[in-house]
DNA sequence: AAATATTTGGAATGATCGTTCCGAATGTAG
DNA sequence: CTACATTCGGAACGATCATTCCAAATATTT
């Protein structure tokens, strides 16, 4: 009975997360949404419910596809330190190819929306729950391995790799250099070495 | 012949760049600027132009102002290695006291507004310059007086600090705790030590 | 006290916001 | 081929946006 739906739900969740990123939440406007995505206004509310609703689907869109691309790292690249490396050089890779400078969009919603929205609040502690267990977990696996030392927890190294990899995602919106990223890098990660 | 202005401009500003600061700047409206300003629309317009100046004028005044808080420091705490803990430890507290959630100012402008607009951009790289050459040179009277290790040069100290302090920002957003923001501190600075 | 230069409050403007609504289009089921 | 459930395009809605404008208020100078 029912008309079969004309488009790729996951291709229009893909336009609109672009655009969410590169100009944040407040300054997209359900217009322009609708040229990114080529659907009407009432496929966009039929669909996706309102602006608030499509956002949100976006954001966990895109948190999901980050932390999925760490772990997958995690199964190519079995040593710990140079698994760490590997993130961050990834992580600087990414910053350099994006022409439009959007930056982080975990982020830049972080920075614009966690104290005025609670939806967006909880999705942003939830991903740094994540992501300070992963790197925790790395840590507690190189740690076993006598890669890394064990002077400091692994929730604490986590943490602070966690914060690191958040600056350098800020960093890089306003100085998009290889130079400084990497020296950034090698820095933090001298406190994974030697003193054990 | 001319009328006073009957309003403090600094007073004015104070409240406009709260404003700014809590909200960001394509969330704030002008209506909402009247009301924590006390100025009526006209005055506005006539004394600072329209809401991009303004914004402006208040980014300014939030980074002079917070520069300014660090250069201060310097004066009073004379040991770098204190000196350097001691403006970290001025950040932890900033976000904790900090009840609406605002974060930095400047690193929410960045994230929400540099890829946007060429004129924010520049300040926070100007910003981003003042930061690391502030940090460096922390870094160099610390290596003269033989409290901070050579191994690695001022700048590349100075970049990692700074890199720092702006993920604390971020993630003093989604989770304002103590704890967390004193452990990434510790492991941050731990590689100002020793290793000479 | 009168004249003047400026500020001020508030109404008005046109644009754009997110959202709703409805008739037309369209694919499926009988 | 008819009936139907659903999607679709686009107009329309009220609210709000940044900005402009003008008359009223006011402090200084004459």
């Amino acid at each position: 009975m029912p008309k079969e739906i004309l488009f790729d739900e996951e291709e229009v969740l893909r336009r609109a997360t672009e655009l969410f990123w590169t100009r944040g939440y407040n300054a997209t406007s359900m217009d322009e949404l609708t040229r990114a995505t080529g659907l009407s206004r009432s496929s966009i509310y039929n669909s996706f419910g309102g602006k608030h609703d499509l956002f949100m689907r976006c954001l966990r869109y895109y948190v999901n596809d980050q932390e999925r691309q760490l772990h997958e790292l995690a199964g190519k690249m079995k040593p710990v330190d140079q698994r760490i490396r590997a993130a961050f050089q990834f992580a600087v890779e990414e910053i350099l190819a994006d022409r439009m400078r959007k930056g982080c969009m975990m982020v830049n919603t972080t920075t614009e929306m966690v104290n005025q929205d609670k939806a967006i609040a909880a999705v942003a502690a939830e991903n740094m729950e994540n992501m300070e267990k992963l790197f925790a977990d790395w840590i507690r696996e190189g740690q076993a391995a006598r890669d890394i030392h064990t002077t400091l927890a692994p929730q604490v190294l986590g943490r602070f790799l966690f914060n690191t990899y958040s600056g350098l995602k800020v960093y890089g919106k306003t100085r998009p250099d290889r130079k400084p990223l990497e020296d950034i890098i090698t820095v933090a990660l001298s406190v994974l070495e030697g003193r054990a």
